[in-house]
DNA sequence: CATTCTATTGTTAGAGA
DNA sequence: CTCTCTAACAATAGAAT
């Protein structure tokens, strides 16, 4: 007789799968299938997307169509967001927008941070290029978790010299650019017209 | 005859869609079902999802499970982001994940970012609250472009004093925090333990 | 931009590597 | 967690609202 090779795609109710490892199965192949969806999306119309997706075990995963990076810039500068953006697992485009005045702030707000952290990304880049022409390119720490970077796991104490000092230079670096940004002093509501340019178009480093 | 009712769906090429209705009809389709497929990847696998996109028109939306705004908060809190993060339309979660200490960096950066924007948000949210209780309730204004506040779009002057005054103490508030904030300084990097947790774990505010 | 209808294409559950 | 295979399910192109 002939026997079916596989059962064929199952129904399934969506509610959460019982089985770790069903689960960790299903999350890797829907999200993949995510992954496709929103290069179709943003292909087929010409969309910029941001994808971030934490599994059950706590690991993040981004994706983006330009880049992700770029699509929460973006998102910064001004685009706005959603409605009330409270909503949980609820669509929150909601037509008209609820564009309040409290969303205004808060897009001012995420526009400033979004450039600080940019500025910093950029300065981190051109740092990671100066490490690379280094005679001994320091090897690269990996872990899952980068929160908790054991002593030994640092090949040896002349890199992590050079780590520890590279970051404490970052750091006044950065300690340095935003006490400038407040002697400058944030821009005052005396205007209703609050375009975001008010706060500087280009890097603050 | 039998005439078929429709031609049913047809195969198609993933390439920009030239006709404009057509890419906004498929830009709405699409975007729906991937709201679907982020709402069956968080039930099923206990995942957290943020998703944003600008449609061509530049239209920002957001979705997310169980929030936006919770997941974005979550991945500033020390999730940390994929890899490289550099990749245009392509994944960052190669495996194993090249977590360099740029990154450990970035997701220091864009933690204290977030934590900040979290704050303001909370501010606003109190402030949004406390202006409920006014005896006449300040209209809401709407407008798609919310960084081009026209002063004819604000009712009366009245209510425009009032937000104005809003405005402007809730700047004088981000400063003072952020002038003490810098006083109290950043931790150094002296031990290798870089937990976030240094940066403190509650609100600013 | 959003929805509905239907025929058709695309995605994926289950099992195994 | 990732990937392959196959038979079912599920998403969706086109047209119209």
């Amino acid at each position: 007789m002939t026997m079916k090779k596989t059962k064929g795609r199952q129904k399934i109710d969506i509610k959460k799968i019982v089985k770790k490892n069903d689960r960790m199965i299903t999350f890797s192949k829907r999200k993949s299938g995510i992954y496709k969806k929103i290069i179709e999306l943003s292909t087929l119309c010409g969309a910029d997307i941001a994808f971030l997706v934490f599994s059950a075990a706590g690991n993040p995963f981004t994706f983006g169509s330009p880049s992700f990076e770029a699509v929460v810039e973006r998102f910064g500068e001004g685009g706005g967001g959603g409605g009330g953006g409270d909503g949980s697992r609820k669509d929150d485009d909601s037509s008209p927008f609820q564009r309040t005045i409290l969303d205004a702030h808060k897009k001012i707000r995420l526009n400033e941070l979004s450039k600080q952290y940019t500025s910093l990304v950029d300065e981190l880049d051109a740092e990671k290029e100066r490490m690379k022409t280094l005679p001994t390119p320091a090897p690269v720490v990996e872990t899952k978790e980068w929160w908790r970077i054991e002593p030994a796991e640092i090949p040896n104490d002349e890199i992590l010299g050079q780590l520890l000092y590279k970051f404490e230079d970052l750091y006044e670096n950065l300690r340095n650019i935003m006490e400038q940004r407040i002697r400058e002093g944030f821009p005052s509501s005396s205007s209703s017209n609050m375009n975001v340019q008010g706060f500087g178009n280009g890097h603050i480093i």
